[in-house]
DNA sequence: TTTGCGAAAATCGTATACGGAATCTGTGAC
DNA sequence: GTCACAGATTCCGTATACGATTTTCGCAAA
């Protein structure tokens, strides 16, 4: 039996528990962790090959940054209500166009070229018809323009969402009558950031999150005429 | 010696961490804790008569609240860059006129009654001459009309800056000049939420943060000359 | 087949212990 | 008196252990 092991942190490396929290993050933003999957700090030690505490900060952290819920078992995705999404499509509204129109005078061009990719992808998901590959690189192109956002703070203000914008990207996904629209509007918005103008761009995310919005309360009909068809049909 | 002796949370009940981590957060909001207390685990952890875990988790959270910041020595108030503050600034400038908007329209009796004590407490303030009381009454306001926002998201987003504006104000607050500038920026913000003016709430607001910016940032020149004074009397 | 209930498992919060790094302090040399 | 350096101190990160609670599961009864 070994005792307290490995400190070890040569030099501003590093925590085990932010390594871990680093990690999970970026299987949040990647999409790898299900709407029902839990995460529990025992199974995260035992991958990361350390003990629960630092597994626990981790998952502590995530709690408090909101990008899990604690439970009674486990952690998990946080369970968003309707009205918690529309606040959010407010709150998006207020943040984002200013966020790409700072995105459209900064951006550079490795960042621009990687957009650009994730556009590729998208379309060519489109042809396939295959929603995950579109999901995917939606989410990518999401991910790309706001890595790119220079103001720290907003940046910060907006990834505190990014789980719940996920969760409705899930659900809008599933209609492919969205899938064009999605790449039209990633289209635009990259089209601007590339004239670096900044209005158009900011006017191009309005304007998707609007749409959003409208294919999210879409959805949510579609959901509950089928709700109310299947229990007639019972 | 006893060993794992106090679980026992008989229903929602708050964790220690959580008891501790209120309790830290009402005495910097109080002010208790100076520029150069250092706060360490042992320490609270004997103050509250737990072990060391509840008071490094009540620790760790403050200090991802930003609240504190972690030193290789105990925590400490965190030092917050001149960019950081500017960048909020921006922020504050995107959410809080609509957040006071949403405000001015669902506000209820009770919250306003307790905004005008905290403007009749400012003026109070004012007339005595009372930095420090001025700058309670002015935070209690602030406090007041955020916990009135209607949009749970928003608010945590506004929330989330929290310290790092009560660092800013600290420094404003300094200069005297600045206190009735204060008042009278509440006052308007008051009257608007009384009479149920989103889009005066929401102009006043606005200027008010331009106001601060302009204030913080004599506040830093005048600190800047006086460094530079210093340094050449030396 | 469904329901009720007790035992087992899972998981959390917390306690205590240890190693290492940063900082402080005391002592001797110049 | 000042400086350098080694030992002592402080404090953090992490490991492991334990009790309590909640959930799950199996099994028997209706």
């Amino acid at each position: 039996m070994k005792l307290a092991v490995a400190p070890e942190q040569p030099a501003g490396s590093p925590s085990q528990g932010q390594i871990i929290r680093d990690e999970l993050l970026g299987r949040l933003r990647r999409g790898e962790i299900g709407i029902d999957d839990r995460l529990v700090d025992t199974a995260l030690a035992a991958e990361f090959g350390v003990s629960r505490m630092p597994a626990r900060d981790a998952l502590k952290r995530l709690v408090h940054e909101g990008y899990l819920e604690a439970t009674t078992r486990g952690f998990m995705l946080p369970r968003v209500t309707h009205r918690e999404i529309l606040e959010i499509f407010d709150l998006r509204r207020l943040l984002e166009p200013r966020a790409v129109a700072l995105v459209a005078q900064a951006i550079e061009a490795p960042q621009l070229r990687e957009l650009e990719n994730c556009l590729t992808d998208a379309r060519h998901a489109t042809r396939l018809g295959n929603t995950e590959l579109l999901f995917k690189a939606s989410e990518r192109f999401r991910n790309g323009w706001i890595d790119a956002v220079p103001n720290a703070s907003l940046k910060q203000a907006i990834q505190r969402y990014m789980t719940q914008v996920q969760a409705v990207r899930m659900l809008t996904f599933r209609d492919p009558v969205n899938h064009p629209l999605i790449v039209d509007g990633n289209s635009a918005l990259h089209e601007a950031l590339a004239n670096r103008d900044a209005v158009a761009a900011a006017d191009h995310i309005l304007r998707f999150v609007y749409e959003g919005e409208r294919a999210y309360l879409a959805a949510v009909k579609a959901e509950l005429d089928n709700i109310s068809r299947t229990a007639k049909s019972a």
